[in-house]
DNA sequence: AGTGAGTTCTT
DNA sequence: AGAACTCAC
């Protein structure tokens, strides 16, 4: 063991086996454990209550470990990172800085500034993965792309080969000596007096802390990673459960592919045929977790612009009260409302729910998709950034591979599907509960007597629906039109030398815009390579001939630039590359043309919002 | 063999 | 919601 000092700089990798930074100091010599708490870095995403909670949880419990190998983790609060790491290096005499990569848009871009900060003064920065199973510059197709589809990606993973992972936490570490400005927990901040209580119940359900996400993990694949295939079937049934773990890096999501993997291979033997698919099942769901990295990655502007660039002039209806009626569950749609409420009560819900629930959101309601991403940032136990955006351009016509933009879910089929007795609606809406399961994902479509005899009064003490499915879906319609409509009097006046078409004054885009330079430098810091950034064809293009045969909506009825503006020839011009081939000082003139979307989400104070129902 | 109804799948 | 599939005639 050598003498050598280093900082090890814990954020997301709250734990003591395989993490690959913790691994790589206690070999060279003594340790100094942080966790820096900033708020201000966090910038639009400062995490939610339930979330805030279970990461307080787990920095005891870190703490406590990593007392018990001898070195203490120290905890600050601060309104620079820098400063605080470099406060850690004078007062210690440290040489080195090690923490593990994140790729979420807003860590991709601090950790790069901070690396760059640190070296300049001398520092040797070390980052590592321990997030990932790949990262996401190893993973690209022949033609040295990145990929924009799911299945070819971890098609692509599953072939790759793995470096095995060891397992054995560092068995004492050395500390470093020396003093900071150090906080105890509460002063961190993490939760307010007014928090406390509602967060009191989270305890009983949930455990953070990385032995328990350890324990988490053994007990699912004894138990339950066999039935992993029939919890996408119903609504109220739970998955594995780990996402709050791997959220916080208390579980390595290395060890939780091996542990599956070992589970495979028996069953296989056993020709144990639910196994197996239960098996691929899981595992799929890691591999989209990955994914979500790999998207961040590669697009880092996916947190404030879709993939495909479709929705830039989508005319999204930034209606607030209906926003706040999505958001307490008052939309009479129970399925909708269901999920809403337990959402707002328990902080987390099944994944099937969470597709219904952003789908309505943005198909019905046609809410910018961000307000939706924001709110379950705010709100889930689990809230995860790069799987929320995954997930919410999924459902928003945003992927090449997600549901289509002009795709509308009626809710009561669903509904039908997924909670066929209406059990998880009356668990959620008590007002429902003595509805007779015929007419439970439809109140509206029974009698009087029927609503008598189960105490329901629609638009009393149910809402009434809040906008009509068939005139949703007319909606929707119209608003593809318009958005086609502005796309292309926004391709004839590009090509005339003008931009005037569409300005949206409510984008404060701005602020969250990475720079150009900053992306592609951020890949060299990580990687040492170069990267390719590439946007893939528009689905909703003109010119993209898989289109014409997905769409109904196609030909005479969509607006032809040519025939708006007759004088032009300007039939032709891809669109493909268009968000990120341009350069930094070009793109300025098209950033005013970006969104019709109100970027701004609007503010709710969750603790003044009347609480539509107490506890799990 | 061809058709239509029902089932299952979708990142 | 819609495509792809199965199965019974």
């Amino acid at each position: 063991m050598g003498s050598s000092k280093t900082i090890v700089w814990f954020r997301r990798d709250l734990r003591i086996e395989d993490n690959p930074a913790l691994a790589a100091a206690a070999r060279d010599g003594c340790v100094f454990p942080v966790f820096i708490w900033c708020p201000k870095e966090e910038e639009q995403f400062y995490p939610g209550r339930v979330s805030r909670w279970w990461l307080k949880e787990s920095l005891v419990h870190l703490g406590q470990s990593l007392k018990s190998l001898g070195a203490e983790l120290v905890l600050i609060k601060t309104h620079s990172t820098v400063a605080a790491l470099l406060d850690c290096i004078e007062t210690t005499g440290a040489t080195r800085v090690v923490f593990n990569r994140l790729y979420d848009p807003i860590s991709l871009v601090r950790d790069h500034n901070i690396k760059e900060e640190l070296v300049e003064l001398g520092i040797s920065v070390q980052s590592y993965n321990g997030d990932l199973l790949y990262e996401p510059w190893e993973i690209y197709d022949e033609r040295g792309h990145a990929f924009t589809t799911f299945e070819a990606y971890w098609d692509k993973c599953l072939h790759m080969q793995m470096e095995p992972v060891s397992h054995l936490p560092p068995w004492r570490l050395v500390p470093a000596a020396g003093t900071v400005m150090k906080s105890s927990v509460e002063e961190l901040g993490l939760e307010d007096e007014a928090e406390k209580s509602s967060n009191s119940l989270l305890g009983r359900g949930w455990s953070p802390g990385w032995s328990n996400a350890d324990k988490a993990l053994t007990e699912f694949a004894e138990h339950h990673l066999i039935d992993y295939v029939d919890c996408r079937l119903k609504v109220g049934t739970s998955t594995s459960l780990l996402s709050p773990y791997l959220h916080f890096g208390e579980l390595s999501v290395r060890k939780v592919f091996q542990c599956v993997q070992l589970k495979q291979l028996l069953w296989a033997k056993e020709e144990n045929l639910k196994g197996k698919e239960s098996v691929t099942l899981f595992l799929k769901s890691i591999g989209l977790r990955e994914y979500s990295r790999y998207l961040c990655f590669n697009f880092p502007f996916t947190h404030e612009r879709s993939l495909l660039s479709n929705l830039k002039y989508f005319p999204w209806n930034d209606n607030q009260v209906r926003f706040k009626a999505w958001r307490q569950g008052r939309t009479g749609y129970p399925l909708v409302d269901a999920g809403m409420r337990e959402l707002w009560a328990t902080g987390w819900i099944h994944n099937r729910i969470r597709v219904i629930v952003s789908s309505f959101a943005v198909k019905v309601l046609l809410l910018p998709w961000r307000w939706g991403m924001k709110y379950f940032w705010d709100t889930l136990l689990d809230a995860d950034l790069e799987s929320d955006i995954l997930g919410w351009q999924y459902i928003s016509g945003s992927l090449p591979d997600g549901h289509e933009l002009e795709r509308l879910d009626s809710p009561e089929i669903q509904g039908s599907r997924f909670d066929p007795e209406g059990e998880y609606v009356r668990q959620w809406l008590p007002e429902l509960a003595r509805m007779p399961t015929e007419w439970i994902h439809h109140p509206w479509d029974a009698t009087i007597a029927v609503l008598k005899a189960a105490g329901v009064e629609l638009g009393i003490n149910y809402p009434k629906p809040i906008i009509d499915l068939d005139l949703a879906r007319e909606r929707l319609m119209e608003a593809i039109f318009k958005m086609w409509e502005l796309e292309a009097a926004a391709r004839t006046s590009n090509t005339n030398g003008t931009n005037e078409v569409v300005v949206d004054n409510t984008d404060d885009s701005e602020n969250l815009a990475i720079p150009k330079v900053v992306l592609k430098e951020k890949v060299t810091c990580l990687t040492n390579s170069s990267n390719d950034q590439r946007v893939p064809t528009n689905q909703y293009s003109q010119n993209n001939p898989a289109y014409r045969k997905r769409s109904k909506y196609m030909e005479d009825e969509r607006p032809q630039p040519d025939k708006l503006h007759n004088d032009d020839n300007v039939v032709g011009t891809s669109r493909k590359d268009e968000d990120l081939s341009s350069t930094a000082e070009s793109s300025s003139a098209k950033k005013q043309a970006t969104s019709r979307c109100s970027f701004s989400v609007p503010q709710y104070c969750s603790s003044s919002e009347a609480k539509p129902m107490q506890g799990v």
